[in-house]
DNA sequence: CCTCGAATAT
DNA sequence: AATATTCGAG
């Protein structure tokens, strides 16, 4: 085995013999020990060997480097007993050989030593004696060096191992894309690893693929791997800042199939996971959703993950441009409530993908997200509101009424509808699909009464929730007297599917409100005139006079009506 | 070349 | 079903 010292494109020739060396890999790994202690030495060189790893022992770092630079050797990876009180060999040993990676193992536990090592590109701190385990999980390190090192960084001495693994794993070196498909299968044969190497595009400061692991033989469960390979997610530095600012969370797919533990640190706004698209199997969904509400920590440092999905960098010669991964946009509640407060702030006609994603304000939501979701929430809107609101908008095709009219509800929605009439708190009406708990009272704040769906919390916020729910939702259960804010949200009705094909009344239950017939009477008909204007009104005579239902409630105590509603009252029955 | 938005893919 | 991606139009 050569080691390609300078080939500018690494030479086939070497290649391909190295595959064909190295089919039992990581059999024949050159390690590269240097432990001034012979005794220690030779016991670490007996195992090694027994491992079949080749063995190239030294007391001393300086004869290590220089063995390293001569280029008559090459190695794979580096075992080096620290003595802690003079470590500075160690050290420079470590910056010297970046490329190659190096295990550091001492007797005791310098905390500041093993930091330092760390620091400076060690891969891992063993204790002494070092376990067989360990020792023969070794060459993990190898591998994920060699796939993660950024192009330029990888060790010549690595890539024919990153050669023989991509071999094994049938990504193929010229035609990755081909491969794809292959690789799921593939896959199982060999240890783990991710074929992408840009995941970490950083190149030393990739978190080793640490300990014990299993030994190879009994990689069975990929479960079991993650346990150990934990701590990539790099990118979920925590900073829980406001809750305004939120940044997005990318879970890193890892390498290592279906890490839990990595998709396991929910919080952020967004969540973007990355899924491969050889998948690998790493595809974390997550649910972003805060079980509790309880989200303290947004991520940052995501913009880079996501630079690094744009940019499919041409890493090196391999061609294992490990396929271009996706990040998907978890529109939680959170996120939808950014995007439609942006809407509202613009207005439709100015709601824009690019501008929307500019009032977001969300690190490393990317237009096209904001337009995907765009597309959806247009959608939706063209068929819950056209019939309603063409009906109560007499000029819905004009489109500069469109958008000058500030009531239309289109997108934006006065903050003034927000709380207006909302029950006093610890009244608050819980609608069955709404987790309670999830969602603070102040919820009604934000969304468009106009849809209704698109203000559901969590996973529910989607368009579907008042199916069946209706009379509950608006009935009076818990606000009795909702007339008014009834007049708020004429146009929930329509699309509520049951109640169309019902006559007046028949699917509505006013449990709570029989105490009082005539007033129930009157509330009754005033909420279904104003939920279904389409029906012929309910008297059977002729719309009463906005004087006349505003008299109404007046008697019922409900005096202040806002302007606006008088407005829509005076639409509706008109 | 960029953005939008609809269509289409995953 | 929800998002991402693609693609034609402006």
């Amino acid at each position: 085995m050569c080691c390609l010292e300078d080939d500018a494109k690494p030479a086939m020739v070497c290649t391909a013999e190295d595959l064909l060396d190295w089919k039992d890999f990581p059999k024949g790994l050159k390690v590269l020990l240097i432990d001034g202690d012979s005794c220690s030495a030779a016991e670490m060189r007996s195992k090694l060997e027994e491992m079949d790893y080749l063995v190239s022992a030294f007391d001393n770092e300086n004869d290590a480097l220089s063995a390293i630079s001569s280029k008559s050797e090459c190695f794979h990876v580096a075992i080096i007993a620290v003595n802690t009180e003079s470590s500075d060999g160690t050290l420079k040993f470590l910056e010297a050989a970046k490329a190659l990676p190096t295990i550091m193992m001492s007797n005791n536990r310098c905390l500041s030593t093993m930091m330092k090592c760390i620091a400076l590109g060690a891969v891992e701190f063993l204790q002494k004696p070092v376990s067989d385990d360990k020792l023969r999980n070794i060459w993990q390190h190898v591998v994920h060096k060699a796939f993660n090192a950024g192009g330029k960084d990888v060790s010549e001495s690595l890539k024919p191992v990153k050669e023989s693994v991509i071999s094994k794993l049938h990504l193929g070196l010229g035609d990755a894309e081909t491969d794809k498909q292959v690789s799921i299968k593939q896959e199982k044969l060999l240890p783990d690893i991710d074929p992408s190497p840009e995941l970490l595009s950083g190149s030393d400061k990739y978190p080793a693929p640490s300990t014990p692991q299993l030994k190879q033989g009994e990689r069975s469960s990929n479960h079991e791997d993650c346990q150990d390979q934990a701590n990539f997610s790099v990118e979920q530095d925590n900073c829980e800042l406001d809750g305004e600012y939120k940044s997005v969370e990318t879970t890193c797919g890892i390498s290592l199939s279906d890490c839990s533990a990595f998709s396991s640190a929910a919080g952020g706004d967004v969540n973007i996971k990355e899924e491969h698209e050889s998948s690998d199997g790493c595809q974390s969904e997550q649910t972003t959703a805060p079980p509790g509400g309880s989200k303290d920590c947004a991520s940052n440092g995501t913009s880079d993950a996501n630079e690094t999905n744009k940019a499919p960098t041409g890493n090196d010669t391999c061609g294992v441009k490990a396929t271009k991964r996706k990040t998907k946009v978890d529109w939680t509640s959170e996120l939808h409530k950014k995007f439609v407060q942006a809407v509202e702030q613009l207005g439709v006609d100015q709601a824009i993908p690019s501008r929307i994603l500019e009032l977001m304000k969300v690190e490393g939501l990317t237009r096209h997200n904001v337009a995907s979701h765009l597309q959806k929430y247009r959608m939706h809107r063209r068929h819950i509101l056209p019939k309603e609101t063409d009906r109560r908008w007499p000029h819905p095709g004009d489109p500069a009424q469109r958008s000058s009219h500030p009531q239309r509800p289109v997108m934006a929605f006065p903050t003034y509808h927000a709380n207006h009439n909302l029950p006093a708190a610890g009244q608050v009406y819980h609608p069955p699909w709404m987790p309670v708990g999830t969602y603070p009272t102040g919820i009604h704040t934000w969304g468009s009464p106009y849809y209704p769906g698109w203000q559901m919390p969590n996973e529910n916020w989607h368009w579907k929730p008042y199916t069946g729910l209706q009379a509950e939702a608006w009935g009076c259960p818990v606000m009795p007297q909702s007339v008014g804010s009834c007049s708020q949200f004429p146009q929930s009705a329509p699309d509520f599917p049951s109640m169309k094909e019902m006559p007046y009344t028949n699917n509505v239950h006013w449990n709570s409100c029989d105490s009082q017939p005539a007033d129930e009477i009157v509330d009754k008909v005033v909420k279904e005139a104003i939920s279904k204007p389409w029906l012929p009104l309910p008297l059977g005579l002729k719309s009463p006079s906005t004087e006349s239902v505003l008299n109404e409630l007046s008697k019922q105590g409900i005096s202040t009506i806002p302007p606006h509603s008088k407005t829509k009252v005076s639409h509706i029955f008109c």
